[in-house]
DNA sequence: CTTGCTCTAGTTAGG
DNA sequence: CTAGAGCAAG
């Protein structure tokens, strides 16, 4: 194998493939490339493919990874272990579910019905809670009990009075029981059992961890600062005394300790593998100097850190520039036309340039700004589709379809659009059918039977389990679930009814393309299936892909094919890069969010300072070769004019920023300086010259 | 049970 | 200022 184009210390991280090995890849490092390079030059020494496992966070890394390695080694690359650590988790559940404690088709909730189950506990256990007159996020209680999760604290050790710090934590102490106790009733695992399950059976059970040591030889974990304590544990077991482990990451890039990750899992690496070596990759193949420059001078304000630096591999590159302007409209505007510029008088490709910002509300006015300019955009991150309420309502009908017995598919898609169907008629549904072995859907179809039922939600459910029997019956008939469904939709009429959520018929269509979609993938799918000779296809991938998967954007479809500019939260940029960048709102409040800064306030959860410093640096090493840095000395927030201070991380930038003032149109270099005071001392020089000569000359005719 | 109005709170995100 | 949630009336 070539190892020719790595330099030295790439070319160690290839090589030293057993044991423990920490590879601390800055910004811009060629990460990427030592991993595959890594990967193949395991497979070239006779480690079998299928005992190597590569982990990553995101489905797109993993995709990546899986096409480059295709490239170099060809079709050994599908018989690698490659994905998330969620991926990874289903493939072992799935393999030995009684490994894992859980039932042999168990389905995977995700957010959104994580959402509903919490609301409904909310609900019925809300009698506890009636002296606080408060509202309770969901959203921030889901939050505390996925971090309880992975840190393995149980519901009775949440509800540990010392442990108690807010009514939020209370409240999901109270609810964390009952949750539990619901997906186990369900015969569900959320995200976070996916990982967590399997740390722990694997320290449990020595014969689930002998069989999986046995079956994975080797494991490599990319963006490996992003770990939480149980993906650390999964590691761990997993690896056993052989220790074949290989992370790689940033310490300085770890963005993510409001979710749960671990930066001491990092920094602390060589404690927990005293026999590791540690490898860093510190030359820098991206950015040009001025912009390391900057990077290296913000991320040395933060403490616990593994001492490196970027060191700069291109020549050349102007200075970054910060920009200040009176308010936000001023900032957007000064943004966008200077993006104009860049494309239309400069020839930037419009996939060249993005524009980063700290929340995702700050990317609206940018829009609105860059469609003015009738400039191609696209936003990064944002809701996943399959997160999409109405592609989940289509998706409910499917399931309903296909698996009947789907207790959370039958609650979703019997109220879509409503049926007069209640919490009321819905208990008492569950309860006959509890009491009678029933599933839901059974009781549906004989609701006449249920007692208590009558009227107005008998109507929406005669309906609704008429409609089931009719998808059923086309599904029968033509052997497609794709074409069911269709017909099935078209007569809810599902697409009238999503017009009439939206007001706005633009909105509308733009959200039925998105069920479009979803028909088109059970089409191909279905497709694939009768291709490869199945008698049945196996939906249970099908859905179980869905649920795991973001929807991945269609080949020639990215920003580059359209010449789009992006736009992008710092959190979303990270792992990208683009020739010219624009971080937005450089502000006190905002770049250090005031959430973080703040002293903690009871029901937020506690953030850090330095994490925001890592983002500012995240964002400013997405820089190729150009920088901008913008912020407002004022900002219009909830109807009033509010200053803004400068973000302290632009006091940590080096001198040689170009510092510009929209208003006053002022633009100080520390080269201008010079420049102007090499002017001055000439004009000096040149007045003292003629102050001499004049001088002279009087002297000279007062002589005479 | 649904609809429409009022009130409130307001990071970041992935599987 | 807005979106989403809660509440009261039909």
């Amino acid at each position: 194998m070539d190892l020719g184009g790595l330099n030295e210390s790439q070319r160690a991280a290839v090589c030293c493939i057993d044991g423990p090995l920490l590879v601390l890849a800055g910004a811009g490092s060629g990460k990427t490339r030592v991993i595959t390079h890594r990967i193949a030059y395991m497979l070239e020494r006779g480690i079998r493919p299928e005992s190597i496992v590569a982990l990553s966070f995101t489905n797109k890394a993993a995709d990546e990874m899986r096409e480059r390695l295709a490239r170099m080694v060809g079709r050994r690359a599908g018989e690698l272990v490659l994905g998330t650590f969620h991926s990874l988790g289903v493939r072992m559940m799935r393999a030995r579910p009684e490994d894992f404690g859980v039932p042999k088709k168990f389905s995977i909730l995700d957010q959104g019905d994580v959402y509903g189950l919490i609301r409904s506990i909310l609900r019925d256990e809300g009698i506890h809670f009636a002296g606080a007159d408060r509202r309770f996020d969901p959203g921030a209680i889901v939050q505390r009990i996925s971090l309880w999760k992975n840190a393995f604290i149980t519901p009775a050790q949440a509800q540990d009075p010392d442990k108690i710090e807010s009514d939020y934590d209370e409240v999901a102490a109270e609810v964390y029981g009952p949750y539990e106790e619901r997906l186990a009733s369900l015969g569900a695992v959320d995200f976070d059992d996916l990982v967590c399950r399997i740390a722990r059976a694997l320290k449990s059970s020595d014969a689930a961890r002998e069989y999986w040591q046995a079956r994975f030889s080797h494991v490599l974990v990319d963006e490996y600062q992003d770990t939480n304590k149980a993906q650390f544990e999964v590691l761990r077991e997993l690896v056993g005394a052989r220790q074949n482990l290989c992370v790689v990451g940033d310490d300085d890039q770890a963005i993510y300790g409001w979710r749960g990750a671990k930066v001491a899992n990092i920094l602390g690496f060589d404690m927990y593998f005293p026999s590791a070596v540690t490898i860093k990759l510190e030359e820098n193949y991206r950015s040009c100097a001025p912009i390391l420059d900057c990077a290296n001078a913000v991320i040395v304000n933060n403490q616990g850190r593994h001492d490196k630096v970027l060191l700069p591999q291109r020549d050349g590159g102007e200075p970054v520039t910060e920009v200040l302007a009176e308010d936000g409209p001023q900032e957007t505007n000064w943004v966008t036309s200077r993006i104009r510029q860049l494309i239309k008088e400069e020839g930037v490709p419009g996939h060249a340039i993005a524009v980063l910002y700290r929340s995702t509300r700050q990317a609206r006015s940018v829009e609105e700004r860059l469609q003015e300019h009738g400039l191609a955009y696209r936003v990064l991150g944002g809701q996943a589709m399959y997160d999409k309420k109405q592609v989940k309502d289509a998706l409910a009908y499917l399931k309903v379809l296909i698996y009947p017995t789907d207790e959370i598919a039958v609650r979703r898609a019997m109220n879509v659009p409503s049926r007069g169907i209640g919490g009321k008629s819905l208990e008492r549904l569950l309860a006959h059918a509890s009491a009678q072995r029933l599933s839901l859907m059974e009781a549906i179809h004989r609701c006449d039977d249920v007692p208590g039922i009558g009227g107005r939600p008998a109507d929406g459910l005669r309906r609704f389990s008429e409609l089931v029997r009719f998808g059923q019956s086309r599904m029968y008939a033509s052997g497609s679930a794709a074409l069911a469904l269709r017909e099935l939709l078209d007569r809810v009429a599902l697409r009238d009814h999503v017009m009439r959520e939206l007001g706005s018929s633009e909105a509308a269509a733009h959200r039925w393309a998105d069920v479009e979609r979803l028909l088109a993938s059970v089409e191909r799918f279905e497709q694939r299936a009768r291709e490869a000779g199945q008698r049945r296809a196996r939906w249970n991938e099908f859905f179980g892909s869905m649920t795991l998967e973001r929807d991945k954007k269609d080949a020639g479809e990215d920003a580059g094919a359209r010449g789009q500019v992006t736009l992008a939260t710092l959190h979303s940029a990270k792992g990208l890069e683009w020739p010219v960048v624009f971080i937005i709102g450089c502000e006190e409040g905002i770049m250090p969010h005031k959430r973080v800064d703040a002293p903690r306030i009871s029901d937020a959860i506690a953030g850090d300072v330095e994490e925001e410093r890592r983002l500012f640096y995240v964002g400013i090493t997405r820089a190729r070769d150009r920088l901008f840095l913008t912020r407002a000395a004022a900002r219009f927030e909830r109807g009033r004019q509010v200053k803004c201070l400068p973000s302290r991380f632009l006091e940590e930038l080096p001198e040689a920023v170009t510092r510009y003032n929209i208003s006053t149109e002022e633009s100080l270099t520390v080269e201008k300086i010079e420049s102007m005071a090499d002017a001055f001392l000439a004009k000096l020089a040149l007045a003292k010259e003629a102050a001499a000569s004049e001088d002279k000359r009087r002297r000279g005719a007062a002589r005479r």
